[in-house]
This record gives structure tokens, sequence and C-alpha cells, in this order.
DNA sequence: AGTCTTTTGTGAACTGATGCACAAGGTGTC
DNA sequence: GACACCTTGTGCATCAGTTCACAAAAGACT
């Protein structure tokens, strides 16, 4: 059924998890995937997998499965998979490097074409292939380089000034790294990647059942 | 009222974000925050921040709003923020050298003690005041270091093997930038932070707009 | 053809989280 | 002390997401 209506928020997120999975299945050769492989392959369970491809007015075949190749096909056509948008780094340290340098990214149609920084030592210089340019240039940089998404690994003060040179500039979707809270137009969507906070998170369950093993 | 019972996981992910926001207030001074500004400061709504609260069982003043000393403190307790968890970062390329190098990492109470690396050229050496041994000895870095949390920075193939390292080794904490999924018993805590997918997500959202633009 | 086996697609119950809205409780002023 | 004002704490309705469980459909085998 599902007309490709709208896709859950959270249905959208796992859709990568599955094409992950698919990698398992060689392209070109005829396959059938369960929703229970699947569902090993991605880390979920299968009810989960099946409700999720039903958003996609995927079918699979009762009894059988889904063919590996069209369903490959099928979710990335839904998650657009085919275009290529262009990434800026936006702060050059030490994360901002790896980002820069990350193969994961270009692989998978997220070219990382430019960066900025602040250090004066490092603006012109070409680091792992990425021209490293003044913050000032964000704007000309995002017209001139159609770059679709702009990555945030400043420290935490210099955030919220990246953030709004890139929407300035038009950008509309954002990656930060940076361990504070952005505020943007409610069309530009943000997602932040705090790993202290992650830590923090794996601290807290250490922490209780510490305490509750010494109880 | 609330016991200090379970508190939701979804308190305990912004609890970190509170505790952020309250470095807006100097230690030492005497000062009230209210629901409304710690909302602010963290991002959600004042009604998610009173909820929140109430679960760690403290008490702010009506009319007045909470004592923002007491507050870090108690918020402070229950993350158990005190601790220092003592972390192992497995994989030393580009991502796995940027955390061992990340101060928001050590300054939090997550010093980064060692490091694993398959390079020959690596084992042996100490890269920004970081150790690096060969996998193999993960399990004995553990147990003389005392390492309370795992980072995966290894490419995917061998993301598995080092999870099933420190598992065996006793960690229950891993955090994994892998782009794979990691099975593990259940007392072990994954925290699985991707990159690729997490870009995915945001082409999707372009991808959609895209097309909405040109219908 | 009929029966058996397998696996999908989905209605329905359930769980957890969110947000509203307001009474309860506190402060300060006259 | 009474009144006005403010902000918390929370009951309740709502919503999104998950999980169960099973009928429906497809292939396989006799």
């Amino acid at each position: 059924m599902a007309p490709l209506g709208r896709i859950p928020e959270a249905t959208v997120a796992r859709l990568p998890l599955y094409l992950r999975g698919l990698d398992a299945f060689p392209v070109g050769v005829t396959a059938t995937v369960s929703s229970d492989e699947l569902a090993d392959l991605a880390g979920v369970n299968a009810a989960k997998v099946r409700k999720d491809l039903s958003h996609l007015g995927t079918y699979g075949t009762r009894g059988v499965g889904y063919d590996a190749t069209f369903l490959r096909f099928q979710i990335s056509q839904a998650l657009g998979v085919a275009n290529v948008w262009p990434v800026v780094v936006c702060g050059m340290g030490n994360l901002g490097r790896a980002l820069a340098n990350h193969t994961g990214f270009t692989d998978r149609g997220f070219p990382v074409v430019a960066a900025t920084d602040s250090d004066p030592n490092k603006i012109g210089t070409i680091v792992d292939g990425v021209p490293v340019h003044a913050p000032g240039e964000l704007g000309d940089i995002v017209r001139r380089l159609d770059v679709a998404i702009g990555v945030i690994s400043t420290p935490a003060e210099a955030a919220q000034g990246t953030a709004d040179a890139l929407v300035a500039a038009g950008v509309t979707s954002i990656m930060s790294f940076a361990p504070t809270v952005l505020s943007a137009p409610d069309e530009v969507e943000i997602r932040s990647v705090d790993l202290a906070t992650e830590l923090q998170i794996l601290g807290f369950h250490l922490h209780r059942n510490r305490i509750a093993g010494d109880a």
C-alpha cells in the first residue's frame, strides 16, 4: 500500500543501516533477503524491518523475502543516494582534519570540497587534497562550490558564528560536533554529535551499575 | 517526590546538556536559574526541563527557580561525573588520533590512557602523550590501566574483533565509530556513532526538499 | 488440485516520551 | 496578614514508535 507518503523519522534513520546491510549481497547476483536476515545485518528486529520497508511502498514476496538488488535500488531511491552533496568542513583542528580525510564521506556521495579555519598558517594550504580558506570566505565558497552540507568542527565559541555564516550562505543542512546549542531558522536541519555527551551517557550507566553492585 | 527511581533514558541523554548549560553560571556565585532559562541554554523546552529535573528528586523553589550551584551538584551526582573513567582508543587512524587528542574527553573525566593499532610502525610509539600498543595487548591494557570505556575507531572489518576483545577483558561500555553492527552480550552498552549515516539522513531531507521544490 | 511451509504486510495493543495547562507553593509588597 | 505575582511540579491528553500476532499470499511438494 504505502503510497510513498511521509516516512517516519525513525525509519529514515534506519534506512542507511539496511543499505549497509545489503552490501553483504554481491551486486548483479539475484538473491533474496528475508526481513529476518536483514534485521540481523542491521541490528534491529524483523518486525521493524518489515514496517520500515512498507513505508517505501516496497513489496517483498510472501513466503520468499525481498529481492536484494531491487531493495537496494528502492532504498537508494528513497534516500536520494544518487545525489552528490558537497560538504564544507569548518574548523580544521584534529577532528576537522580527520573528517576532511574520512573516506566514508566521499565514498557515499559527500565529497569534502573545501574547509575553513581561522589559523593564518593553515589558510591557503591544502590538507589531504582539501583547500583551507579563511572563515570570511565561507559564503563565497558555498556559492561557488554549490555546498549543500556544512560540518562544524570549530571550538564551541566559534560554532554559532559559523552556523550563522552557513545559514546566511543558504546552507540548510548542518552537522555539528561543537559542544554547544546552535540556533538557526526552522528550515535548517541540524544534527548535533556531541562526543563528550555520549561518553557521559556511558558514564551514567557505569556509575549506576557500580552503585548497584556495591549495594 | 521522585524518589531517585529509574531515570528515563531520554532524560539521561539530556542531563549532560543541562550541565553544559549551567557552565554559563560562574561557580561560587549564588544564582538562580528558571526552567525557562535552562531550556534556552540546553535547546529544549521548559516543560521538559522541569519534568527531567523532577526525576532527580531535585527541588527548585516555586516562584523563584533552581539554585544554579546546587542544581549543578545534583546533576553531577546523578551522572556520576565525579568518577574518572579511563578510556582506550582502538584504532589510531585519522579519527582515532583526533579522539585520543580530544581535550573534551580528558576534561570531563574520560582520560585516554592508551591506544591500540595494528600498524607495526605505530606500535610502541607515543602519539600526543598516548602510548600505542598492539591489538593483542588489549586485554592486558584494560586490566592494568583499569579501563572502563573502549572507543572503536578501527576499520569496519576489525570492529567486531576489537569489540570481542574489549568484552573479553571486561569492558562493558563501548563507543563505536565503525560503520557496522556490533554484537555483544546484553550487559554491554554500545553507543554507535556512524558519521556517514548521519550525513545520509541529512541527504534524505535535502533530497526530499529538492523534489518538493521541483514539484 | 490440494496441502504444507514460509514469510510478508498490517491491525491493534503497548510503551515511552512530549507538551499542555493549571493547582500548589513560594516570595515580596503594602 | 492579605494580596499580587511568579515559577515549579505534575496529572493528563497526545503522539510517535515498537512489538505482537496472525491472516493473506506465494512457492514447493505430492
